[in-house]
DNA sequence: GTGAAAGCGCTAACAG
DNA sequence: CTGTTAGCGCTTTCAC
């Protein structure tokens, strides 16, 4: 009675023949190495591809696993090994054409190297962000992409904790020893601003700055700094702030748009606050591009309906997403030293830019503006 | 010596003090249940929230683990109770406006359930659905909604091995016991045709209908079924079939638009074969809605800033994603045996659609058309 | 080549 | 209320 019966007596239920009504328990390896009249050892080493296996052996087994549909367990195997194969990918907003598109990207490397992908979003929260991030901890994930948001001392204590992460489209200054994803934002504001300029534009507005006390972030630097070389003289008043989100944006649109009728060019930092100076120009039926140009960060596909399609500087949010990944899986081995790998971006000019051939290049030419003229360039 | 040990000679080579410049090992539950002097029961009590612990005790436990930065391993924590706490997410696209919407939603309630996401695209390959399918069902995701692109058969099999499976926005005719959330597209598409044909219209395009072998879809079926009701006759040449991706869409809508100048108006099945058919109406200078009118199924946001902004059938793919995510964790209990849940569409009226004021209801007023008059009505 | 056995980190009885 | 113990399904030495 002290005989551990290598085969009667099973103590479950379920005996050989007499699976009658019994709930379809997943078979795991030990099943799988009983049908197939082996040892669990040679089944692992079947499926893990780990050790050598004879021929027959091998048929054996996959016979046997095909016909109880047997998948090997994930936890099983990431509970012995320490390792997941899933990353955690933290965005934003799924909803948003960047953040999708960068998620595309993501998952289109995970897949090639073999690995699955947990999503979230954290809506610009940090807390969220750090909720998310400890869930994340907690599935094991081999690393982390993240789009941060929020505030760096969060990720700072994030950084020790997480196996490995990669900043996408963001960096944190505090953070450098962290590897990022960029896109060249700074080169395609840079481009935008000389493009507008060398139109003839002289008051360009900046639509989507850091709030007052906040430090302002690539673009807007980039902005400011784009004037003197491009001849122009920066107007504080024409860098409004703006959050990114739809009502934010449409507001800062709106009061730039109507305190300002001698603007007669918009660069609007992201494809939120391009949308809101559409609607706005729009609305103060101001003609585009005739009585303002407008210009946006981000190409994303509304604006080549846009009616004038919308002048836009692409960044390559697919790409990004793809090397974060890489960057993540398949160099763990050696620490880019290299700075942030910064991706190029490209202006892709469509018809919402005029040149000024109007003899007043400080004002619209529509009616409120400012009567004193001057000649053509 | 054939004392099992309850505490001297670890085997392994890391024992109690000797930590000494080793890897920074994630602590375990036994590593807190040492720290706080407690056994690992009691850990595992205080951070599962199961069973009672006193407050002193769970005070120093959280204090240990906090002091070594634990946190539970979820795969340990899986292993044990089967059930890993994940969902599996399959749609065509992450990038396609709808299904990110969907994902939001899906999102945000396993947020609220306390789940983690895994995401995957299939981009409408059978084989690449079946592949994600497996992954999922290895990491033991404790339920799976997918958007089913594939054919039925894959399907089949499938819904014998998922643990739980919900279909979104698309059900599979073949599997009915499978729970789905659907929107009322053919509510939609029904209220489109009649608003149409308010307006006048007489002959009505029906862009992205299923190839001639193919069994049409709901939409497809709907615009056949909405004609006699609406005083319409089916004109078959006007439904054309296109696949929704940017390159077919466009082709079917330009050899639409350019074959037939009679038509007054299309309806296309969704966003891109909507988009194509604006841009196709550009190139081609018929202009909307005096020329052509369009209306589309999906109320993405570039609908608002398009000139004139289009007409949509919106549906809720945020609400969809939302309780199909609720289908799946929280009503595991009952098996819904009420069909598909079916959510409202609504159709948003702007300004791509005109009524016909001209004399001629069968034809374009622009130039080519055939010079047979009618009168109005 | 192959099998036996020892855990990976955790929860769920079951005793105290 | 708390500790001990027995696995969950898998990989991995280590013998054979």
């Amino acid at each position: 009675m002290m005989e551990t019966f290598p085969g009667k007596r099973r103590p479950t239920g379920l005996d050989a023949g007499g699976r009658i009504g019994m709930a379809e328990r997943a078979a795991t390896i030990k099943d799988v190495a009983a049908a197939a009249g082996v040892g669990i050892a040679t089944v692992s080493r079947v499926f893990s591809g780990t050790g050598a296996v004879a021929a027959g052996t091998r048929e054996r087994v996959l016979a046997a696993a095909a016909d109880l549909g047997y998948r090997p367990s994930a936890l099983g195997r990431g509970l012995r090994t320490a390792r997941s194969g899933g990353i955690g990918l933290i965005v934003p907003d799924v909803t948003d054409p960047f953040c999708a598109e960068l998620t595309a990207g993501v998952l289109a490397c995970a897949r090639t190297l073999g690995g699955h992908v947990v999503v979230d979003a954290a809506h610009g929260d940090p807390a969220r962000e750090a909720e998310i991030l400890d869930r994340l901890v907690e599935q094991r994930v081999d690393g982390i992409i993240a789009v941060p948001a929020g505030d760096e001392s969060g990720w700072r204590g994030a950084a020790r904790v997480c196996p490995r992460l990669v900043f996408a489209d963001r960096a944190l200054p505090g953070l450098p020893e962290v590897p990022a994803v960029l896109a060249d934002d700074a080169g395609g504001v840079r481009a935008l601003v000389e493009y507008l300029a060398g139109l003839g534009h002289r008051r360009i507005a900046y639509l989507g700055a850091a709030a007052p006390g906040a430090t302002p972030g690539v673009r807007e630097r980039a902005f400011r700094d784009a004037h003197a070389p491009a001849g122009l003289v920066l107007d504080e008043d024409l860098v409004v702030p703006a959050r990114p989100a739809r009502d934010a944006a449409y507001a800062a649109a709106a009061g730039l748009l109507q305190r300002r009728d001698d603007v007669t060019a918009v660069l609007a930092a992201g494809h939120l606050l391009g949308e809101a100076a559409v609607l706005v120009a729009r609305e103060l039926d101001l003609r585009v591009p005739a009585d303002v140009s407008i210009a946006m960060v981000d190409d994303v596909a509304w604006a080549e309906l846009c009616d004038p399609p919308l002048t836009a500087v692409a960044r390559p949010a697919r790409d990004m997403g793809y090397r974060a990944c890489e960057l993540l899986l398949r160099d763990r081995a050696r620490r880019g030293p290299a700075g942030p790998v910064l991706l190029p971006t490209e202006l892709v000019v469509r018809g919402s830019c005029g040149a000024l051939r109007s003899a007043r290049p400080g004002g619209r030419p529509s009616g409120r503006s400012r009567p004193h003229a001057e000649t053509i360039r």
